[in-house]
DNA sequence: CAGTGGTCTAGACCACGGG
DNA sequence: CCGTGGTCTAGACCACTGG
């Protein structure tokens, strides 16, 4: 059995030290580590960022390092696509923020969007998913932009999308098809979700229908933060 | 639009280039990058390892970087449940290693081990996973071992475990219920899965019934390493 | 054996957050 | 302003792989 490193060493026992503490608590600093073990800044560094690589803890420049919380985001069929009412069912705050809303003609290219157009125009909505007021996750929605006149003056911050489309403009959204993987994004999503370099995300994809009928009526995808978000996939069969 | 940093200006600059290199191909040292780019090797290495860490590249130590690839492992209600099988679809080789078989009494402390014992005893199979001779991943898998007298005379190495039970022993198994979720692993699984540290793994659950009844047959965890394995789970509705 | 990546040190400057 | 984490340097020793 050979010496594991310094750093997983330090790493390990501070883990340990770690299981039964409350989120948010603070953890020693670097140079506090370096202080009581009596090594590098390097090392003591390398085992923080240990412990950010596992989901343990959160690292903030120019304020510290934090215990963190992951949430446990449920999807399987029997559970409603909505951000809100999943992140407060694991017991958190759930909020968004809107980027943008953008009307354009359908893209040929994804052969969903002319369905969803059906012979008219698209609406893209684009906005942050928080958790706890942090960021967990960005999601871009294309919806039929005819069937959804003045969408823009409705929308807003910590709306629910379904809600407001069912409310509004009578339309009910039923899951369709879901699918779910774990890649790293582009820059400016990266950016969005305030990574400083693309990290593996969460990509979930969805493909809804109008209830009651085969007709397309969203289709939408998001990336997510591993690191606030622990994702559940669940597949059941009946009987 | 503050200069990005030294390191992830490299690192994106080599990302581009490794774009459309084929798998296996090395990828310049730390001490080349070095004497190309005039940069510590601290500065070199922390690019590399950002490569690593986007799945991009694998580092082999005493060998050198090398250009990796991803198998898409998908996971839906209509693919039968096979490491074999759906490694092959994918168009890499599969291949399995025996652990352990192990013969002991159920644990009532998971439900559904004296389900699957049916009065009787349980054996568990552990083994490994392989892509393309890669560890990819952990199976452990509990079985009913009063209905499957000898099974440790029929295991080895790359053999299917699925089609053995039917094959030699007349059971069939169907899916049940199927979880999967993102965690770091136990120090064992992470040293099985040849990772120094534990690292984020897919952690995938499965609970199989015997074909045509309601008795359970199977329960079966696999730890997945990301860097080989990009799963994709899909939810389908019907109509 | 030479070359690779893995670890560690001591020291420096920077960007950022909060009191 | 001080303390935090983020980056970078120069230099060193080690473990491992391959010819």
């Amino acid at each position: 059995m050979t010496t594991r490193s310094t750093y997983l060493e330090l790493a390990d026992r501070l883990a340990d030290q770690l299981r039964d503490t409350p989120p948010g608590t603070r953890v020693a600093s670097e140079y506090e580590l370096v202080a009581s073990h009596g090594v590098s800044r390097l090392t003591a560094r390398a085992a923080l960022q240990e412990l950010e690589h596992r989901y343990l803890v959160q690292r903030v420049r120019g304020s510290g390092t934090f215990v963190r919380r992951r949430i446990d985001y449920t999807i399987s069929k029997h559970i409603v696509p909505s951000f809100t009412a999943t992140v407060a069912a694991a017991g958190a705050r759930p909020g968004t923020r809107l980027l943008s809303v953008r009307r354009r003609d359908p893209e040929p290219v994804h052969s969903y969007e002319p369905e969803i157009a059906d012979g008219g125009s698209i609406v893209e909505v684009r906005r942050l998913n928080l958790v706890d007021g942090e960021v967990a996750g960005v999601l871009t929605s294309v919806l039929p932009g005819d069937r959804l006149p003045g969408l823009e003056e409705h929308l807003g911050d910590d709306f629910s999308l379904h809600t407001l489309v069912s409310q509004v403009y009578g339309v009910q959204l039923q899951r369709y098809r879901h699918q779910v993987l774990l890649d790293v994004p582009d820059r400016d999503v990266a950016d969005l979700l305030g990574d400083e370099a693309p990290r593996p995300c969460w990509y979930a994809e969805s493909l809804n229908r109008v209830k009651g009928t085969t007709q397309l009526g969203e289709y939408s995808y998001t990336w997510s933060n591993p690191h606030v978000i622990r994702m559940v996939f669940q597949i059941e069969e009946e009987g």
